[in-house]
DNA sequence: TTCATAGTTCGATTGTAATCGAAGCATATG
DNA sequence: CATATGCTTCGATTACAATCGAACTATGAA
């Protein structure tokens, strides 16, 4: 009866309207101090402080400090992983009060999910990514190929700088919108990070949303053709 | 502040003591009754219809009525998938309140997950089909490349059969003691199902774990032999 | 028909957790 | 130092959901 680890204990503070927010609010891979959280929450400081306790204290959140202030941020990439995923099922289990609105479906195109480029527009990098054979799927994981790593350098970013981390560089997220993979791990968020520098995409602020100029979308689509279109 | 599906729902769905292990029991990948399911949560009868109800309601469980017997089930692999993730996460995360005992040690050996065969033994088989390139992962999902079909075929399985069936044939799930994807989808079901057949295994019962013969174990680590293994 | 078993519905009780006001620390700034 | 800001702790209130006994419905067996 009681086999394996507490998992209602875990599922149960996602469960709590409040902390549910703050914690898609984290999606973002931004960190946010106490008070923003409360307000992202609709909730005073106090109460989103003794939740904000329960979540460090289960592992779901690590907390920095920082002068008076304290910043909160997702406690690693399987949280957020677990919470794509919980999406995935409450959009196609029946119950998807989600109306979809013209923000639902910019939200749909191209959002962020904790740091890295999620939405149709994350697919179709990984969907090229995976054509030119620039990734290896192993049992152990994902890996950058040689011609991988010739892309993604010239696509102007520091490689060996990231492969000195200790995080790992190429994970797969489930997208819930799209039910397929998308680039996560740090060099997915570099990716993103690179998207942002080149001017091709912006954050909307207090959102998940990531819009493309216009350009940039253009030259994305340029960029990251997919294969299956040529066929 | 409401982006995307409603991700508290479902995790308080899960979030309660008894359904969780109403839930877990369900990853045998067995339907279940309601006063077996019940007697698994250590509640009442009347108690469990309700929750039962609220779990079907929100399109976590499928039933399927049978004479009188109301038989339940987990609605699908997404389902499990998050339950196994949690899991994951339950034990990473600080609180494992698992006491490691023979019986968990067992269990992270080899268990059924919906079906399936998780835990170091299912590791170590999805790793032989990677590293035989039985399987090809494309952005899409894991397909069964020609190489694989052949062995599969030899191993005993109607692979016709099973690819006449709407549902995927290769599914990759995580695995929450070993934090590696096994194989999972229709394929994964028929190979534990033929394990069962050569009586390499048998599941022991109101449990998760699946135990080895000892003969069985050796044709097992014999097939599925790990190329890291030899190198 | 009568009895037994499987499951649901109702009502009342209980326990717990979310919430916020008020007061208390702690860290910055003037 | 005083004062503002960020956050925590305490206490009381409130609301909700889990629980079970009892009565009810449905299916199957004798």
């Amino acid at each position: 009866m009681k086999d394996g680890p507490d998992i209602a204990y875990i599922a149960s503070l996602i469960g709590d309207p409040a902390r549910a927010n703050m914690l898609t609010a984290l999606l973002t891979g931004k960190a946010l101090t106490a008070t923003e959280l409360s307000q992202e929450a609709g909730i005073t400081l106090q109460t989103a402080s003794s939740h904000l306790a329960k979540l460090t204290d289960g592992g779901l959140l690590t907390l920095r400090k920082q002068g008076r202030h304290k910043y909160f941020s997702l406690a690693n990439d399987n949280v957020a992983g677990v919470l794509e995923s919980l999406m995935g099922l409450a959009a196609g289990s029946g119950h998807l009060r989600t109306r979809t609105g013209p923000r639902d479906a910019k939200l749909r195109h191209a959002r962020v999910c904790y740091n890295h480029l999620a939405g149709s527009m994350g697919i179709q990098m990984f969907n090229y990514f995976a054509d030119q054979h620039f990734l290896q799927i192993k049992s152990e994981g994902i890996t950058l190929t040689d011609n991988g790593a010739t892309f993604v350098r010239g696509f102007g970013i520091d490689l060996e700088a990231l492969q000195k981390k200790r995080s790992p560089l190429c994970k797969e997220c489930l997208d819930w919108s799209e039910r397929r993979s998308h680039l996560a791990g740090s060099l997915g968020r570099a990716l993103l990070t690179r998207l942002e520098e080149l001017k091709w995409v912006r954050r909307i602020p207090d959102s998940r949303i990531i819009e493309f100029t216009k350009a940039g979308q253009q030259n994305f689509d340029a960029t990251f053709a997919q294969a299956s279109l040529f066929a």
